[in-house]
This record gives structure tokens, sequence and C-alpha cells, in this order.
DNA sequence: GCACGAGGGTAGACAGCGTCTACGGTCGCT
DNA sequence: AGCGACCGTAGACGCTGTCTACCCTCGTGC
């Protein structure tokens, strides 16, 4: 998906992903990648003119994947659309758990140059599913389905940043995600059938 | 508040301050600050031993200033629970919009040292007046307030991030916040009374 | 009245960073 | 054979955070 390519622009990016589900958001310094890569610390300027350009397409990456994984996570479970959503989020959330630095990276705007590399349009299709799924519970005294997939959107992605932070489970009192997650699905979807 | 010490301490952490509130987060340097404070790039180490120190102090600034607006919100606003809910939301997206620097480095965890600056406890008075006034609304069917409470600063918070990105409005065709803040709110809390 | 020690700021060094520029080598094409 | 385009190298620059040695200025004890 770009990543795998021969050139130097595809090892490049394949060791800025390595790096920084590794080592975290702040060890993808241009050097260090170009270092993993074997070659010299100008190099990469040919293929990215500017650290942001890099770092926009590792983050680009993150995307992919995360999009391939919700895309499988559709492929495997059950067409029920409520169920699919509950799959969906819980996707989300593993992934932002399990590759914080990437996670971090692909929503550093300050970092990231979203309108070269469309990187803003890259994460559309993601929401796209949510919104397909989310317009099919939707009851008619909900907001308009844009919105509601919005909010909802919103409520994981906050969930996802504020429990890796650790102030969730501290006001919370929670040991894990999974009540928050059911708690913000009812409350935008209706309370989850038997 | 800490920051208005006469001492270098206090110009140090002020300075840091105005400087994240102007230029961003990744413009708050220990030098520029130094700079900005009239000293030289060393005398802050005598106060904040390391560079995660010093941006501690101001973050935690940050989280008093928040904290102060919000219990003026509760101070002008009429003491129906659902009303100053819907104020104290209103401020939280307000300042991460008017200082979008400062909430970002807030809850930029890999810069901070939440441990030695009981950070996380400097957050949690403000989510105490979130958690008390949901337990007011909440209804009996909800999730226990704590939850309750949780799902929502999480659904506040997430739509803070995501629009300061661009990618909510892009997704939603929304032009403001307002809409995907009551969504949220009525999602949670049930719909707004009349 | 004076030495002394501690607190607090200065100044220089170091390695690492992103960026810029000049250079070289290695192709394929005419 | 010669020539360009492509692509990577290497060194410089100014910036960063951190470390260390130094110094100046007090307050205190004698």
């Amino acid at each position: 998906m770009g990543a795998d390519e021969t050139g130097l622009r595809g090892r490049l990016v394949a060791a800025g992903v390595d790096l920084v589900l590794r080592e975290g958001q702040s060890a993808v310094s241009l050097r260090e990648i170009a270092r993993r890569a074997g070659v010299s610390h100008g190099a990469p300027r040919r293929y990215f003119p500017t650290h942001v350009d890099l770092l926009s397409a590792v983050a680009r990456e993150g995307f992919a994947d995360l999009t391939a994984r919700v895309e499988q996570t559709m492929r495997d479970v059950d067409p029920d659309p409520r169920t699919r959503l509950t799959a969906l989020a819980r996707t989300y959330l593993d992934f932002a758990a399990a590759h914080r630095g990437m996670f971090e990276l692909m929503f550093r705007h300050d970092l990231l140059d979203s309108g070269r590399l469309r990187l803003r349009e890259t994460s559309l299709p993601l929401f796209t599913v949510l919104a397909d799924l989310v317009a099919q519970v939707r009851r008619p005294t909900d907001a308009p389905a844009a919105v509601l997939a919005g909010a909802l959107w919103a409520n994981l992605h906050g969930i996802a940043q504020l429990w890796a932070w650790g102030s969730l489970p501290l006001a919370t009192g929670a040991t894990d995600d999974d009540t928050l997650l059911r708690a913000a699905l009812e409350a935008h979807l209706g309370p989850a059938p038997a």
C-alpha cells in the first residue's frame, strides 16, 4: 500500500512506520529514519522535502492500516448494523491502544500537512463506513445521520485519547475502556438490543 | 495562581504561557522562554531540571485557567443542572478553540510529566464539577454517574480535538461545532427540556 | 569586620535535530 | 563518446536540550 515499494521512498516510509510503532512519535526524526534505511541524512529530501512530508506519509500508512483493520472486521462480523458498529468501535479503540504512537501521530495536525497528502481525505472512507452503519440504526428522533456519526466518532476518539492519557481511568475508577465504550454506544444509538 | 510570583520561576512559567498562547505548543522551547524572561538559557534549570518540567508547569496553568473559567461559568449561569452542563460544555469547547496551543499542550502526555506535578490530579476538580452535574440529571436507566460523566467528557474532548483538526467539519458538513455539541449532550443526557 | 558557604544566574561545550547547498557518481539516451 | 537526469553523499548552519564550570552576591558565624 505504498510502503512496500522497493524504492528508497517506500523504505523510508516503512522505516518510519516501524519506528513510530516501536519508539513512539517523538522518535521519528528524519535522520533516524535515514539511518535505519541505510542512507545518508540528506537522502530523504529527494522524496520528502521536509520532515512534515515524511511524517504525513507515515501517518497515511497509519490511516490505511486502520482502515484495513476496520474493513477486515466488517468482513468477519455479523451483518447486523448494531453489532458491526460495536465491532468497529472496538477495533478503533484497540488500534489506538496497541499502536499508541501511530495513533498520536495520525491526529497531530500540527505535525502533519493534511493538505498536501490529502490526509484528511484519507480518513474519510473510515468515517463513511461508520456513517453508513449509523444511518441504518438511526431512530427517527435522532440527529441527522452525519451529525450522529460525527458525534459518535468524536466520542470514540475522546475515549481513546483520554484513556491513553490516564485521566479517564483515574476519574471514573474504571479498569478497562469497555464500560465507557458501551455507555457511549448506548447513549448515541439507544439501548443495546437483547 | 503560581504564575504571577515575582521570582524567576513565576516569570518563566508566565513567559511559557504567553508563548504557547501566542505561537503554539511547538514554539515553547526552553531557550526561547529564557530569552523572553530576560535570562540566560541555563537559568531555568535551577527551577525546572528539564524541559518537561517547565512544560508541565505551563500546562498546569492551562488547567488552572480552564478550571477558573468553568467555575466562573458556574457562577454566571442558571442553577438548572442541564443548563449548567450545556454551559460547561460550551466553555470547554470555547477554551479549546480559543487557546488551541495550550489545549494541545495540556493533553500531550508524551510531553508532560503528569506524575511529578500531579497534573492528572489537577484536572480532577474539573471532572468533579462535571460529574456532580451529571449525577443530578442522570436518569435511572443511565449508566452509573462516573461512567456517564466519563463518556460525556470523552465526547466533549473528542469534538474539541477532531474539530480543531478539521476532520469533523469535512465529514459532517457542519460549519460550527454547536450542532455536534447539542447532539452529544442529548445523546448522553436525553432530549433537551423545552 | 571579615571569611565563608550557599543560592542563583552566566557562559561555553556537546550531541542531536531539520534544512540548505555543493558535489559526485551512475545510469540511459542521442 | 558525450551529455543530462536522477539520486545519494557530505558538510555547513542555526536551532534545540542538557551538562558543567565558573562567578557574583548575599546572609551568617566568628
